[in-house]
DNA sequence: GCAACCGATTGCAAAATGCAATCAGATTAG
DNA sequence: CTAATCTGATTGCATTTTGCAATCGGTTGC
């Protein structure tokens, strides 16, 4: 299962890598969910992804080197799923795709506030958390001593947001 | 056919707009490419889209906002098609689709010099480019009087790529 | 006239998707 | 020990989407 190579033009041969419904998706829970198993998967997405495209998905995406697949030490018939440099250069590209969806289409406020602060914090920021990535999946050294997590802060700004909606809605008493 | 809304993340619902095999190459080639009709898109592109599907992603990408349609004053039944700001703004993502697809995957030498040119002008190359498509599609006026258009750089980057290829492959007499 | 071209539409086979049920092995709770 | 649960999948099946070729009625150039 690799490329059909429609043709050799770099936006086409992306588009063949992740131009479906799903593969983004598990991408996008891998990065900022910061999901490793089958089940964190499955269960994981708000869209609801089927098991069986679940495991077609990474086993294509193994395939096409974004993933790679370890056994588990803590659990012996548990997998563990890796980003491969790969994936996580498409930080940057999941970055602008959500700054753009932010504008343009009916995202939803405690959603979006996660694309807001990305869009916010730029190229040093995305290099930062690439950089935790690296370190999470790839085993390589965090070479700045740097206060909490991205994914941390971005969860944080979600959290809050969901928080500050719940008390509007039902004003405390 | 408007969207799914699977879920409100910007993320998913950007990909629910072009999370597809040909919206994407459709405005690749209108942003790129230059194409304004049906035709120039049907035989143009180098990935061979079909006519009935052509036909159902420029329907689908007017309802979505991304196109407009107008009639060819010049000839009866020629429609005309114009990138909204919306679709314009999407030149960014696909620059950068463009150079992480060149870096990671087979893509040809000819057709990645472009991404590459694209990647090396950066933010204010992208912000030329499209203000010169607005100038094509909004009617909008030209801020600056700015020598070569982008699109015509990039294509005669394409166009040296191919004549120095034509040449290494047949030495001249 | 009449051939070529315009933006589509139709029919049909093949592939992808969505969904529920199920699997065998590993682990955990009682 | 045993039963329930959890692991990463796999299977079957109905629906939807895709790819492809043929075709359509109207327009244009000659």
């Amino acid at each position: 299962m690799s490329l059909d190579r429609r043709s050799g033009c770099p936006i086409n041969l992306s588009l063949e890598v992740f131009g479906d419904r799903w593969s983004l998706i598990i991408l996008r829970d891998m990065i900022f969910g910061g999901r490793r198993h089958f089940r964190e998967l499955l269960n994981g997405s708000m869209e609801g992804i089927a098991s069986n495209i679940l495991a077609d998905r990474l086993k294509r995406l193994m395939e096409l080197g974004m993933l790679t697949k370890a056994d588990d030490p803590s659990h012996k018939q548990k997998a563990i799923y890796s980003l491969t440099e790969m994936a996580i250069t498409l930080v940057p590209i999941l970055a602008h795709l959500g700054a753009w969806g932010r504008v343009w289409l009916p995202t939803s406020e405690e959603l979006s506030i996660r694309a807001e602060l990305l869009e916010k914090g730029g190229p040093p920021l995305w290099e930062k958390f690439m950089d935790e990535l690296r370190h999470e999946h790839l085993g390589t050294p965090l070479d700045t001593a740097s206060g909490p997590s991205v994914r941390a802060t971005l969860q944080a700004a979600y959290q809050a947001v969901v928080a500050s909606k719940a008390l509007s809605a039902s004003p405390a008493a």
